[in-house]
DNA sequence: TTCTTAATGTGACATACATCACACCGAAAT
DNA sequence: ATTTCGGTGTGATGTATGTCACATTAAGAA
């Protein structure tokens, strides 16, 4: 017996992207209400101050040197963030997936030029954000700055987190926390990437993991 | 012709903390406002929910294993965030100066022990504030929510910049950035400290700088 | 299929950095 | 004045990790 979702896939490309993007509302509300509680009317109104995006692998969302026009919510697929250096090695800030919030925020607060990248490693749905709305969402609707209140405290605590990290633990040590972190990176993702995103080459992972 | 401000050293201390005190506020009103404005009854109202402490060095504000029950608004001094691994090594998060806010905001916001230390190395002048009065606080002045989110965005984009010079660059050019960015730390404090900041030995930072 | 390219493992060697040991100096304590 | 001790520099040596080279396999493209 199959999934009426199969059935889908002969679809129209528009009407594919209705049926999913309804789904998607539903996420996007759900993240939404773990932290503020909304009206139907309030969400509606929320919703209104987003678009909605399907990205296709390898398609850049962000490449550096552009200005930043969105902040991203993920609803699914996985994208990374990265900053390529001098010598053209990546390295990867780190990944984005479901649920994640993502974005050069550098740029895209002073409205600066990127020197991070955003492209997309599994096809993926998001919804974008533009510093304007998000001043207009939070004129119409404070609380929604509450929300996004929380969630900087969170990147912030993870991105110090990170710093630690990197300060005290050896290549082989941050290899094991990223393991236990985020068990199915290693799976969906190939293992250069892993090592730009642990810092050490690839070759060296390759020796711890064996 | 001496400044009228030496003539304080005679004053006795619960004098010298009153006029100090005024000029702290003077500062914190100044740098909120920097960001949101304020009418002297907002700020009488902001003012209410912090408390003034002065801090001694060698005094710590936050030790490992504790609650947290403040996140500080340093007016004057320094002081370092940091971390000691199980090997009883000390890895230096940031140093925190004049007009930063700082706190071990994981344990802070979670109500959880710290996994940080907070402790001063020149004596400072602080404002305190608890996560109780800070919502209290947005409750009754909402703009002032607006003005943590900014603060925390700073943050965020701070730590994520740091975690890609330690991914990017080598101990020497850390050190190099490090003279650039703060060029009054290298004689404020001790090499072993900025070592730890660096994530280098004591050692490897005296070769690097001769 | 066959050709081409990307991902991964592994050896040999280079190097940045840590660690240990000790000397020197200047500041505080006695 | 003498002692103690924290801060700093520097040599000798060890080690984790990077780099280069090449082989193997898996995955896409034609």
């Amino acid at each position: 017996m199959k999934n009426w979702l199969d059935y889908i896939v002969f679809l129209s490309w528009d009407m594919k992207t209705l049926i999913s993007s309804n789904a998607m509302q539903a996420k996007l509300r759900e993240h939404i209400e773990k932290i503020v509680s909304l009206t139907d009317d309030e969400f509606t109104f929320v919703l209104s101050h987003f678009s909605f995006r399907k990205v296709k692998k390898h398609q850049f969302l962000i490449q550096e040197g552009d200005l930043v026009n969105y902040s991203y919510y993920v609803v699914s697929g996985l994208l990374k963030l990265s900053h390529t250096d001098a010598n053209d090695k990546e390295h990867i800030l780190h990944f984005a997936m479901e649920d994640w919030w993502v974005s050069d925020y550098k740029a895209y607060f002073s409205r600066t030029k990127a020197t991070l990248s955003l492209d997309c490693l599994e096809e993926a749905g998001v919804f974008c954000l533009s510093l304007a709305d998000s001043e207009k969402l939070f004129a119409g609707l404070p609380k929604m700055e509450h929300f996004f209140l929380k969630k900087s405290h969170f990147g912030y605590i993870a991105s110090q987190q990170r710093v630690l990290s990197l300060l005290t633990t050896s290549a082989k040590e941050r290899y094991e926390q990223f393991l236990m972190q985020y068990p199915s990176l290693m799976q969906r993702v190939n293992k250069s990437l892993i090592a730009s995103y642990l810092g050490v080459s690839r070759e060296t992972l390759s020796r711890l993991s064996s």
